[in-house]
Parts: C-alpha cells; structure tokens; sequence
DNA sequence: AGGAAGTGCATTGGATACAATAATGGAGCC
DNA sequence: GGCTCCATTATTGTATCCAATGCACTTCCT
C-alpha cells in the first residue's frame, strides 16, 4: 500500500518489519509455528535475516521461543491481556502528566486540534464501517503519538511503541463500535483540555481510566471466547476465525520485499 | 561465582547473558564500539550467536545499533537517565498497588520478613563497605522481586527484569550510601506494613516516592558529570573512569563459555 | 496389547565463506 | 598547503553448509 520501507537498510530490518505486520494483523492463530525456512522462502531471503528478525521479535515478547524448537505465535489468556493493559494505563497516564507538565508546542496544539477536529467529523458523521473504523484508528494512534511525543520522555515513547495492542488488531471491528469510539472521542478532547490547563493531577488520572474504559470491553469479550473454549472443546483459533473475515486481501501480495 | 548458567542451552543465550552482564557492569565506556569478531574471539564462539545476542541487546535498548555500522556502548544524558527512572516509578506504584491489592502470599510474607530481617541486620551494623554494599544490592533485589511477584502481574515483571538500572552498577558505591540505603530500608518496611494492611493508594504512591528518592541522588551526580565534561572538554568515559576502581577480578577470566 | 527403546526425519543452532557497505589512508590535483 | 577523489582495508550483512537436538514413528520385547 504504502512505501514505508524507505528507511530500511538491511533485510533483516525489512524481514522485522514484515514479520511485525504480519504477527499484529492476527492473521496467524495463537501458537502457530513459524517456520524459519518457509518464512524465509516466503519472503525470497535466506534464513539468517530471518532469524534475526524472530530473535528480535521474541525479545519484544510479540512472539514466543522455545530452544531447540523454535518461535511460535504467542497466546494471551484474558489475564495476560488484562496486564497489558494495566501496564500501558499507568504508562498513558505518565505521558499525559509530563504532558501536561510540559505544555503543548505551538505546532504541537495545532497537530492535535487538527486531529480532534477529523475524528469529531468522522464521529459525528453517524456511519459506521470497516474503512471509517481503519480511519479512525489511524487518527486514534496519531493522537496518542501527539500526546506522547509531548510528553517528552523519549524513553516511555519507546516503550509505548513498541507495545502495541497485539495480535488483537483482528478484532478490531468487533471491538471498536460506534458507541465505544465516540466515548474515547469525549476522552481525547477532555485529555486536551485538562493539559492546555496544566491539570496535572486529572491528566494522569484521565489518561489511565481512558485505557481502562478502552480496553475493558475488549477483555470481557476475550474472557467470553475462553469460556467458550472450555465448554467447546474447541480451540481458540476456530472460536476467533469468524470474526477474522475482513479484507485480508490488501494484505497479500507482498510475498518479496524487493 | 555462581552456576547460574543451567537454564541456558544455546550458546546463543548464554553469549546473550555474559554481554548483558558485561554491558550492565559498566566496564565498557559509553560509545564503545562492540566488534563482532572480538567478541566472538573473546568468547570462543564464532560470529552467528554473537550477532544474535547483539539483536536481542539492541532491541531491548542496551545497545545501540546503526546499520552497515554496528553496535555500540549506549550512551545515556542525564535527561535519559531521568526518563528511565520516571518510567520505573510508575512502574513500581503499579506493582505496590497490585501486590496491596492481592495480598501477600503466607510463603510470599515470610519471604520478605525474612529479607527485612537481612537488611535490617546488614544497616544496623553501621559498617560500610563494597562487599556490605554488594550484599546490600542483592537483598535490594530480592526484596523488590517478592513485591513484583506478589502483584501478580507477568507482563510487569517482564518490564520491570527487562529494564535494569543500565550500566550505572559502575557507580553503586558512590551512588548508594549508608545513609541512603538506611531511608531505602525504612522505605521498604513502610511499604510492607502498607502491603499488609491492604491500603492501595498508599502503597502506589510509597511505591513511586521510593523510586524518586533513591535515584535522585544518581541523577543530580550524573549531571554534575554532565557539567565537568562541558567544562573540561573531556569525555564522560574518562570522568568516569576514577569511579570504576572497584574488584573487577572477579569478573575476569570467564573468556570461555565452556 | 501396551510400553519402552531405537531409528529416521524435520528443524533449529552454529560455523564459515562470500558479498556489500563504510571507514581510512594516501596520492594527485587545484 | 589544503582539499578532493580513489583505492584499500576493516567490518558488517547474507547465504550456505554442517552439526545437534528434538520429535514422531516404528519395532521389538515383555
């Protein structure tokens, strides 16, 4: 789609990143192997890139490794995904208090106002489907990133980037409705507000409650397929591929990096 | 010292852990260029796992990494080193708010008396030496490893066991002093009883003070460092040398993985 | 028939050879 | 004398080869 590679040297940086798509798009059920010579025939490079790749990939936890064995998707409990997120909330809560410590830039307020301004459209405008909700979680990350960055703590933006939402970017569109973005929406412009007011205090406190309230639904609705699991039988991968039935299709095709 | 390397089964981890401790003792000056062949001599492997254990650094920010260039001693401002540290003491709120939370574990509980015991022992002394301090540290750890674990949050613990204090060990017998050690003590008992009588709030907010308190003085001197190395002209690397006059015999003569 | 040991295969771990890139030094030119 | 360009060299990036581990299947023994 778009060519964001330009900054890629090696391909074992390349291979990263493809790989790194590939394990949040959720396309791979929870505790599939990743084979080191398919990957690397798939992607038309040899295994060494592709082991440096994976041995990043583990180190971030986005995948698991077992010695001798090999690298596989990782699976979340509910529990473990409930910590993510009790992570990333005292996180977002320390970005929106240095925030609000720091003030916004001048260019900075604009960038966010601007941001505001395109999700109230996108809200407001009533309609609800797969391209609005990909719209919005693009301008939803890039209000994040805004607030972060003016944070100033380059070290907690590292961290925060490179914990994304995991895998469960397949749920997206079950996960994200109307109702639930319209109220992160309320959020965002009180966040804004409170750090244009130097609200130290509120802006910690409401940059952790909004990814609790965020997160929350997705949680219970993981918790609801796990006690499916159970009495099923079935595995999770079975339980979660209805839902994966979005358009996978601008996904493929990107088989070589070259 | 001691056989800690059972666990490992790959020489890829165990070159991991020995240039982790290495990067972490702060023997290498910030800057420093890390050559894979050197490395690989010097450990008596050949380059593939060294390089492996350079992605795995590098991705959990010990390093530094340049394409087509290599890796490298990170370099920390002050500014980082206070970044690192505000991150941690949320971090630590978090995981004292989550252990108060649960509770303490009856096995959990007589774990912890009995490193306050240690400790308590060990300040009382009055004595003051690089071994005393040494022994300090491991009961520091051990101490703040019972407290994460009892919050029962993995993804925390991760983060937390993943984001050391960087090489700054290099400086811990200037850093941490009696007196210092003595407040970081009553910090901990405070944070216990608070633990036991289950007061959330409190035990978030000991959590995060703790983490302030104790690193301050490490920062305030790393600035000071800062300002000679702006005055003199010379390079940090050589300020700081005069410091790291402590027993690194130890560490020599583990060339050899085997 | 059930279990345990052994054999063969698939896959990962490690070493080495080769290619590509960047840094360094010197020589030539202005 | 200084600057630029080119060539050489050192170091990293990639591919491939070999070794070692683990797993599954078979087979044999009880």
């Amino acid at each position: 789609m778009t060519k964001v590679n330009a900054h890629v040297t090696t391909r074992g940086q390349a291979v990263h990143e493809a790989l790194r798509d590939l394990v949040l798009s959720g396309q791979l059920a929870p505790g599939t192997r990743l084979n080191e010579i398919e990957l690397s025939q798939r992607l038309g490079v040899s295994r060494t890139p592709v082991r440096a790749a994976l041995t990043a990939l583990a180190t971030q936890d986005l995948i698991d490794y077992t010695p001798n064995s090999g690298y596989a998707i990782r699976t979340y409990s509910a529990r473990d995904l409930e910590n993510v997120f009790e992570v990333r909330a005292v996180l977002e809560g320390l970005a929106n208090r240095q925030a609000a410590e720091a003030g916004f830039s001048p260019e900075g307020e604009a960038r966010v106002g601007d941001i505001l301004d395109r999700t109230a459209a996108l809200v407001s405008g009533g309609e609800w489907s797969a391209q609005v909700c990909d719209r919005w979680i693009e301008l939803n990350i890039a209000f994040h990133q805004a607030i972060n960055r003016t944070a100033g703590n380059q070290r907690l933006l590292t961290i925060l980037e490179r914990s994304p939402l995991p895998f469960i970017y397949a749920l997206r569109y079950h996960w994200f409705t109307l109702d639930i973005v319209s109220k992160a929406h309320d959020d965002h412009v009180e966040m804004v507000a409170v750090i244009k007011n130097r609200q130290i205090g509120r802006a910690e406190a409401i940059g952790r409650e909004h990814i609790y309230r965020t997160t929350k639904p997705l949680i219970d609705k993981w918790r609801d397929l796990e006690r499916l699991q159970q009495q099923d039988g079935r595995q999770i991968a079975d339980l979660l591929q209805p839902l994966c039935t979005t358009d996978q299709s601008s996904d493929a095709g990107r088989d070589c990096l070259v």
